[in-house]
DNA sequence: TGTTCTTGATTGGTCGATCAATTAAAGATA
DNA sequence: TATCTTTAATTGATCGACCAATCAAGAACA
């Protein structure tokens, strides 16, 4: 059974179905034994190589939080103008990103940035990257770059949070729709 | 030690308990023990009058909304066409119901109303009432009230949501500010 | 007396974490 | 090649702690 170099993989199981099963549970009450088991192993092994639940979760956030990154960064370049800022607001509302199982976890994750100081550090990095992302494209654009950025990241927010309790699905287009309007009447 | 006609008053004092014992964990673990020790009682007592944990998670959150509620409705009366609308927004920043513990409650609630049908349906309710308000004071000022209604409520659950992870507790001033310029600018 | 209030004690169950033991690959030695 | 050593991978079993919920019984009032 033992693959030499098994660590990467297992990890990445492990961090996919830590997601997953909080997404599916709506909650952060999933047990490792239940992540484990999805991931394909046993929960020993789980704890072997993140040595603890906190740290899985932390683990899940940042690879949710760099993949939101990456996929706003790599929307970016080309696209003068206004089409930056469509860009960001699209990497938002892009499948990947909004599917019910993420959005999930990512109210989940807001939660914990409650009570864990690290997942809160994570959460205003994010927040800030996102914020000197929006001002930047707002340059040009509007007199008060800041405040219509502090808008617009309120704004994702609170639309994602409002997604998830939706019953019928979550529909992306009409999220996306929400903010581009916003900013067609914020850039006069 | 047992007066008669204790009920309300022990049901109140656990609310409170549990909305305080919520905010101040950050989080929906909490144990029955600390919401009664917190409230001056035995933990069989608390279930005794609530049958389970859920239904005190559940009261307690119907008390939050029903207070905000009420503190909207309050401030509606009178001030014509924009006094309406500037007296909801700075319903949803006052110091009740914008309080550390009481925010942090909140954003659990929402975290519960993923898994709890009762939850979400309380929360569903609370976001048509205040569309609903929204829209009546929006109509003789937009000509897309709805749409403008969804907006300010969006921003207002991300206005929240973002103030709670602020280090230095919360700009409510700030936090209204930036909903009233939002609304400057859509009703042109 | 009967009803309401109240709690200590207990139960049944869950879960995170640890550990000793097993398996197998990689590398060294001769 | 055959054998030994080291290291990584993996798990079953178990420990210790925590906790929601129940119950029987006591205490105070009408």
């Amino acid at each position: 059974m033992p693959r030499i170099g098994a660590e990467p993989i297992r990890k990445a199981a492990l961090i996919n179905a830590t997601i997953f099963e909080i997404g599916r549970a709506g909650s952060l009450n999933v047990t490792v034994a239940q992540i484990a088991r999805r991931a394909g192993m046993s929960p020993a092994l789980a704890h072997h190589y993140f040595g603890s639940k906190e740290q899985m979760f932390l683990s899940a956030m940042r690879y949710i939080l760099r993949n939101y990154g990456r996929s706003v960064s790599e929307t970016l370049p080309g696209r003068g103008q206004r089409g930056r800022l469509n860009a960001i607001v699209r990497a938002s509302f892009a499948p990947q990103n909004f599917q019910r199982e993420t959005v999930s976890a990512w109210v989940n994750f807001y939660a914990l940035a409650l009570i864990n100081p690290e997942a809160r550090r994570l959460l205003r990095v994010y927040h800030r990257r996102l914020r000197s992302n929006l001002v930047i494209a707002l340059r040009p654009l509007s007199d008060d770059p800041g405040r219509v950025a502090e808008t617009v990241g309120a704004l994702i927010d609170g639309v994602y949070l409002r997604a998830v309790l939706i019953p019928g699905g979550v529909d992306a287009q009409a999220a996306e729709k929400l903010i581009l309007d916003y900013l067609d009447e914020a850039l006069t």
